[in-house]
DNA sequence: TACACGTGGGT
DNA sequence: TACCCAAGTGT
């Protein structure tokens, strides 16, 4: 018996409807029988922060950032350097560059609201073909096809493709553009990746529970624990460098504001060496700098460590970076690596706390 | 096309 | 432990 492209999408529907996950940017059941659409400022917010980043650690950030900032207009208007610091720990940082940009797009170009199509949505910064998708589609209802890793792991084991990735990709955009419906296509977008969530994950897929056992090719020949079939990975080199963490008599930290392009670009860190030969730079400001320890972080593409460099500063002006005062600095505010170095240097420094008795 | 771009959790 | 991986985008 052959399952229809129709049987299959209604076979995932169905099982949507009992078994979607709950998210802060999803509508709820009461709210979808009235027919409330979600709010395409959360969508699109949720979208952002998911590429290439897991639900668990989106969903407070996300909240986080409703909470602060309820609207694109009052994202629009917020400093970059509250936004990016909000940011801090979720990664990718050229993503919140794009999204205060996107977010003064949308209030300069579009009156506030967030275009309702593919082609105006992808013309933003920051949105690409897939989260152009995913807000015409979630927020909506418009029939296009979303193609994220969830959606290229379930076509290509639905339809066993054995091309791999990335050249595999318009094949498998093809199949799920078939299997896109006209009804409630921003559910079946999200049918497809909560399947590919959480019953066809990359290991040990449970096919036994999953909507889609039946006609699944990959599952019929057993080829499901080797699809997708992806290029092999590059190895990661190894780097070195240093970082400098000056604390002036009255607790003030010396930081420095990486340039927008680049590694952590936009962020607050520690000034210091690049991250290439690294011979030892010249430090930021004539001290007595002394060794704390090592900082060790591991990036996409190199795995670094840093050797951190502590000293308590004179109150002149330093030749590289400011001053950032003790009750204006959090740890939290800090990319991971930087986070890193703090948390090696601060046992090291003799600097009282301001207002500390004594 | 290929690479730069973060981080934390799972196995 | 070491590797894999997550609702990708920009260049």
């Amino acid at each position: 018996m052959r399952v229809t492209e129709t049987e299959m999408t209604k076979a995932l529907r169905d099982w949507y409807d009992r078994y979607a996950r709950t998210m802060p940017w999803r509508t709820g059941p009461a709210e979808k029988l009235a027919g409330t659409r979600p709010d395409p400022y959360s969508v699109w917010l949720s979208e952002v922060m998911l590429q290439q980043t897991t639900v668990a650690a989106v969903k407070k950030y996300h909240d986080r950032f409703v909470a602060l900032w309820p609207s694109v207009a009052d994202l629009a208007a917020a400093e970059d350097s509250e936004v990016m610091a909000e940011w801090a720990g979720l990664g990718y940082y050229a993503r919140a560059r794009n999204l205060l940009k996107c977010a003064r797009a949308v209030v300069a170009d579009h009156g506030g609201r967030f275009p309702d199509t593919h082609d105006a949505l992808i013309a933003l910064p920051g949105i690409g073909p897939y989260t152009a998708a995913a807000i015409a589609a979630i927020a909506f209802d418009r029939a296009e096809t979303v193609v994220d890793g969830n959606v290229e792991r379930v076509m290509s084991r639905l339809f066993d493709v054995a091309t791999p990735l990335p050249a595999a990709k318009p094949e498998l955009t093809a199949h799920a553009a078939r299997l896109t419906p006209r009804d409630r296509p921003g559910d079946h977008a999200q049918a497809v990746m909560d399947l590919g969530a959480t019953i066809c994950t990359p290991r040990n897929p449970a096919c036994g529970i999953c909507p889609l056992r039946d006609p699944c090719l990959a599952r019929q020949r057993g080829t499901q624990g080797e699809r997708p079939v992806k290029a092999p990975k590059k190895a990661k080199p190894q780097r070195r460098g240093y970082a400098y963490v000056g604390r002036r008599a009255d607790g003030a930290w010396l930081m420095e504001t990486r340039p927008d392009k680049g590694l952590l670009g936009g962020m607050l860190g520690f000034p210091g060496s690049d991250w290439t030969q690294a011979p030892e730079p010249a430090p930021p400001a004539p001290a007595d700098w002394r060794e704390a320890g090592e900082a060790v972080h591991v990036f996409t593409h190199f795995a670094l460590t840093l050797t951190v460099m502590v000293a308590e500063l004179p109150p002149t002006n330093p030749e590289r970076g400011h001053f950032v005062a003790a009750e204006a600095f959090r740890p939290a505010a800090l990319p991971t690596l930087m986070r890193k170095v703090h948390d090696v240097a601060t046992p090291h420094l003799a600097v009282e706390r301001p207002g500390a008795a004594g």
